[in-house]
Formats: structure tokens, sequence, C-alpha cells
RNA sequence: GCGAGGGUAGUUCAGUGGCAGAACGCGCGCCUGUGGAGCGCGAUGUCGCGGGUUCGAAUCCCGUCCCUCGCCCCA
């Protein structure tokens, strides 16, 4: 019988992967509890209308996983955590004591093309401060990603916050003459300008709408590097950032604009800096979103980073760490005769000191268990053969130096702490 | 939705018309109760699936399913 497929784009959590799945998580939840943010989550299932407020055309209806329920009520797997977090912040109402510090890691999907770096099921950390509206916050944000950052090895050379505004974008673009209907399309033509050859780039924006002159405008603007100097918002912003420590991960970049419809203020994106140039954390400020929800208007930021392309970046700079699957600290041997039993027993009364013990669950050859315990990283063998048994005693090898000595059986659980202690 | 490359052992892959292979992993032995390193021996396959061409197909042709990568979009 051939293997059922698995649903395309998902992902096998074999116990390596979900070591890692869970490391990810307790980095997550260190950085974010450093600052005081508290954990929270949604539900895995929304209404397609909840999305269809303000998420943006391409995501609610290409991108999402949409299905009619037994009442025929369109529901989508959902795709993004914002959402539903501005939906709980407007039903709690004044109910809540402002401002909010909440952060989630949690499961989205998204119907799309899978390739590297992106699957149609997705892990995510969400992060987000609501009801503060200064710069402060925003840049209070980008520093418990930086938090992460240093904390799991990534360095300001391996990686970098890219930093916009929109409405400092929108105020230089509207001096160059390009205001309007005009403006999505300049947001897109941004995004793109990396990813482009120049000449492309030129003549795709020729094609978009634009006259040579506010190409040309366009072009003098991306180069002045110190735009953001013009921005009040900004500036606070740069200065909280250092005040906080972590402006070496930052850099000023006018072609950072976001996809996502509901940003209004500050803008960020982190990318790898050799790599692929994939983005690994996006984010920003979101003014008007928890009144669109039909809620009062509440102001946020806060920013999401998925799990696969965090994975591949630490892998690409070699820091991914090497994590141990098997939780056990002792193995107990098996052997025929008799010693299941005294194997079992000995098994329970080390466990009952709080230890992580499993036994070899069949009898077999001390070759194959020890290569058992190698395998599986296990610090500590007891080995309850018939020799031990006849004489009442055991053996206890430690697989890390290779040492092994054998005593009296009482004697085992001090031997056994006195080992792990160290 | 568009484009490119793939599918052969558990894994990564070589084989492009003539006996289905290598490396790693796995098992056994050297070592009768001692893992990791070394050496030796060994097992493992619907060559994705269906059809066609041929004396003969993993190899050529047609169809089909699946995977990967890129574009689009985005975490």
């Amino acid at each position: 019988m051939p293997i059922i497929q698995p649903v395309r784009g998902t992902r096998d959590f074999y116990p390596e992967d979900m070591a890692f799945r869970q490391w990810l998580n307790n980095q997550i939840r260190e950085a974010s509890t450093q600052f005081g943010y508290q954990e929270f989550d949604g539900p895995f299932l929304e209404r397609l209308e909840l999305y269809a407020a303000k998420s943006g055309d391409e995501l609610v209806k290409e991108q999402s996983y949409v299905f009619p329920d037994r009442s025929g009520s369109m529901i989508a797997l959902r795709p993004e955590l914002t959402p539903s977090l501005a939906r709980m912040v407007a039903q709690r109402g004044k109910g809540l004591t402002l401002p909010l510090r909440w952060w989630s890691f949690g499961p989205f999907w998204r119907y799309e093309r899978k390739q590297k770096g992106r699957s149609r099921e997705f892990f995510q950390w969400n992060i987000d401060l609501i009801g503060v509206d200064t710069p402060e916050a925003d840049a209070e944000l980008v520093a418990v990603a930086a938090t992460l950052f240093r904390n799991v090895g990534l360095t300001a050379d391996m990686i970098r916050i890219k930093v916009n505004n929109r409405r400092l974008a929108e105020k230089q673009l509207e001096k160059i003459g390009i205001l309007g209907e005009l403006l999505p399309i300049t947001f897109r033509l941004l995004d793109r300008q990396d990813r482009m050859a120049p000449d492309a780039w030129k003549s795709y924006a020729l094609e978009s709408g634009f006259n040579e002159n506010q190409f040309a405008g366009l072009v003098k603007m991306l180069e002045d590097l110190d735009a953001w100097k013009s921005s009040p918002e900004m500036l606070h912003f740069f200065n909280t950032a250092k005040a906080l420590g972590v402006d070496e991960y930052l850099d000023y970049d006018p072609t950072i604009i976001r996809g996502l419809d509901y940003y209004t203020g500050t803008v960020y994106e982190a990318r790898d800096v050799k790599g692929n140039h994939r983005s690994i954390l996006g984010g920003g400020r979101y003014d008007d979103l928890v009144s669109v929800v039909g809620g009062n208007p509440i102001p946020g930021t806060g920013f999401a980073m998925g799990d696969v392309v965090f994975g591949l970046v630490l892998e690409e700079n070699g820091i991914k760490p090497d994590l141990r699957v098997s939780p056990t600290d002792v193995l107990i041997t098996t052997f025929e005769e008799g010693g299941e039993s005294a194997s079992i027993q000995i098994a329970a009364e080390i466990r009952g000191a709080g230890y992580r013990v499993e036994w070899y669950p069949q009898p077999a050859r001390l070759q194959r268990q020890l290569k058992y315990a190698d395998r599986n990283e296990i610090p500590l063998v007891v080995i309850i053969g018939p020799d031990e048994i006849e004489a009442d005693k055991v053996s206890l090898k430690d697989m890390v130096s290779g040492e092994q000595e054998t005593f009296s059986r009482s004697d085992l659980l001090p031997r056994i702490k006195k080992q792990l202690a160290g």
C-alpha cells in the first residue's frame, strides 16, 4: 500500500524538528517577557469578513484557506493574527487596562505555492503594544526583536532591521507630485526596487503610470539616506532605539513600505545581510485597526516573525542550535532470565526521585542497549544483568567519560544524584 | 495563476536502450556483557503511477500524480 500523501505545504514535526520549535518558542517567550509582554492567543478559525476589513486584497482573496462550515458561514484558517487581536481588543473595549503588551506564538495558514522559506502552514511570533501612539513604543518593539536576535547569536553583521515611516514617505512623495491614485502603485514599486534590475525597474515604473519627471524625483528621493532627519517621529524613534541599546541593528531604508494596508506610521522589516534577503520579520504602526473591526479607535504597533525563514537564517549563519531530542537522564538495561522486573523496579525508584528514566523495553544484547543510549545521548546507563542481580549489585556507566563502576544496589540513587549534579 | 528542474535502497544521489549501483545510515562480525573511531561481511528496490515503441526500457514516446526552485505575494 502506498503511503498516503500529506497535505501540500504542511510540515511534519519529527522529534528533532519539534525540539527546534520548542527552543524557538522558549527564546521568543524569553525576549517577550523580558519587556513585560503577556502571552495570549486567538482562535485558529475566524470569519472571513474579519480579514476583508483591512488585511489587503491579495492576502484575503488569493492566500487564505477558506471554506464554508455546516451552517454556510465562510470560515478562514487564520492567515495572520493582527485582525484577531484587534477584534479581541475591541470586544473587551473599556474593560481593558491600557496599554496592553501582548505576544503569541502559534500556527497560521496561507494558501500559496510552497518554496524556500515559505510553506502553507507555518508558525509565527506576534507581539504588539496597544494603546500608545508614540515612536518610543515602535522603538521598544524593535528592541524586543533585537533582543531575540542577540540572545540566539544573530549579530548586526548577519541581520538588519530596515526602517521607514509611511507618513514621511507620503510627505516626500507629495513633494515630487506623487499622490492620490499613484500612491499605492508607488508603494508597490518601492517594495520591488531591490528585487529588480535598474533598467527593468524603470520600465516597470513608466508602465505603471509614472512620467520621467516623477521617476527622476523618486530616484533622487531614494538617494537621500538622511531624509529621516526631517521627521520628528523618526528622530524620536532612532533616539529611543539608541537609548535601548539596539541601534546597531537599525538602518533607515526609504524602500521599506510593507504590503499590508493597515500600517500608518513607522514600518520595518528584518532581513539577513548576506543571504537571500528574504524578509524575516515585518511590522509597524497601525493606528486605525481597532476601529475598523468596530471598536473605538485605539493605536497599536507590533510585528510578526515566521519560524521557517528564521530557522534558515540561523542555519545559514551556522548558529542553529544542536538540540538533544531525548529527555532521558538514565537508561536502565534489560536482560533475560527474570531481569526485567529488577530493571523496572530500579527505573521506578529513580523516577520517584525526580529523574527522567527509561528502561530498555525488551531484553537485548548489551551492545545494542549501549548503542541506543549513545544515539539518544543519554548520559547515564544502569547495567543490571544476571551477574549484578546475583551479587545484589548494579553497574553505572557514564556515557560521556566512558567510566563504569559496580557497587551495592542501595548506593545507586546517591551515585546517580552525584553524577547528574555535576 | 505563470516559468524551470526533478521523482531510482531508510537518506543523498550516479546510471540516458543490454545482469539495478555508490556513499552515508542500518544489521552482523573482529570484541561469547560494553556505545562512539577503524577494518571486514551483509541486507535492503513495484527505478512515482498508467500506457506505448522495442528482441530488450530506470533509460525513448504519450499521459498522469507528486516534489523542489523561481515569479507573484508575504512571516
